[in-house]
DNA sequence: ATAAAGTTTAACAATATTGTTAAATAATGT
DNA sequence: ACATTATTTAACAATATTGTTAAACTTTAT
């Protein structure tokens, strides 16, 4: 081999991706890492220096992931009844492919919000003109009276809560509703066409 | 002295609760603890043993206040319509007093889903029976024809959502709004007013 | 005043975890 | 074939973390 070898990199990443995401930066350790890429830890090592060097590779990803896909519809010029079915849909096809994804993110940003702010930033959305677009978007209906008063961060929060928090306790609830992961795949599923209906009839005036 | 000072064991409880509920288990170190009680690490073991010990007592109590009201209210002949309203002027009351809270019970529950089940039955809580409750109410409404056709789970799970997620992902928002800690729980003040309208208008037939 | 319990200090042991290294072996490109 | 790179092994160092202990000191109850 000439270079370092490209499948064994994205094997590591792959396996890290895995501990990070399901037991966060704390409690990820680099031997499980190592077993789950089925590689021993020296080998980490050898092509990431450190822990904190992979954590950030793998945050630094899903928190793209995270907050891209919403900013870019929430930053869109389609319509606010339009753009509240595009969120439920991207997120929660998205989300029930990575369904540790908003834990891991949240969860971690809880940890270090300071950190927060640059990052976002570099994803380059602008969570200021964003809101302001979205509010710009709420007036105008609600001057058209299709609307009840809401302001931007209520109904945005809303939408949120509604989209992540079913992926946030899933655990939780897969015991409480006694389902499998198939089962609360098809739950989700359903939740994909009722939600928009539920938040729409919501605000509706 | 003539037994164990119980304002230590409280003291000490105190500190265990704020750094446990903030960081979690894994990130959690017996030092942060006695630190912030201002003792030092051999009166933690003097006092509670280990480190496991004192989380099983944290994460027992917090555990409790989580499930216990809720499921009071979801368990009780409450008429739905006030049902809604009650849960979510409990959940954002008690929450604000305690942000940190569901972030904490779901991440270790998420950790550990097999020892959940035991637990919550521990509580008095009975999530099979209180979903029948749930279910029967809607069942009836929908026959009155007040309400549009929802089943137990999703409307369940849509409260918890719109109730829990704002804590949960609390720092993440105070950075994108720019709100400090008294703007947020201004913010949470005004939900408590709309939550309930809106998730009513949204199952309203 | 004395005994008992609380608390601190400081040192320590035990273990866990991360990171490093050298040597040996395997695989690959030229 | 050769040099280069990849990988494993195994040992190791460095540090972090938890848990234990003994001794000294402090506070409190009686």
């Amino acid at each position: 081999m000439t270079k370092i070898d490209k499948t064994t990199e994205e094997l590591i990443l792959n396996a890290a991706r895995k501990i990070f995401t399901t037991k966060g930066f704390a409690a990820a350790r680099m031997d499980d890492i190592a077993k789950e890429a089925g590689i021993n830890r020296a080998l980490l090592h050898y092509y990431f220096r450190s822990k904190d060097k992979m954590f950030d590779i793998i945050f630094e990803e899903k928190f793209r992931e995270f907050f891209m896909g919403v900013g870019l519809i929430l930053g869109s010029d389609m319509p606010l009844f339009e753009k509240i079915p595009a969120i439920i849909e991207h997120e929660l096809t998205t989300l029930a492919k990575h369904p540790d994804v908003p834990m891991f993110v949240i969860g971690e940003i809880s940890q270090n919000p300071e950190k927060f702010l640059q990052r976002i930033q570099g994803v380059g959305v602008n969570p200021k003109s964003i809101s302001h677009i979205l509010d710009k978007q709420i007036q105008a209906e609600y001057k058209k009276g299709t609307i009840k008063k809401i302001d931007g961060p209520s109904l945005l929060i809303n939408i949120m809560s509604l989209a992540i928090y079913p992926f946030i306790a899933k655990n939780l609830w897969q015991v409480v509703f006694e389902m499998d992961e198939h089962d609360y795949l098809k739950f989700i599923e359903k939740r994909k066409k009722e939600l928009s209906a539920f938040i729409i009839d919501g605000i509706r005036a």
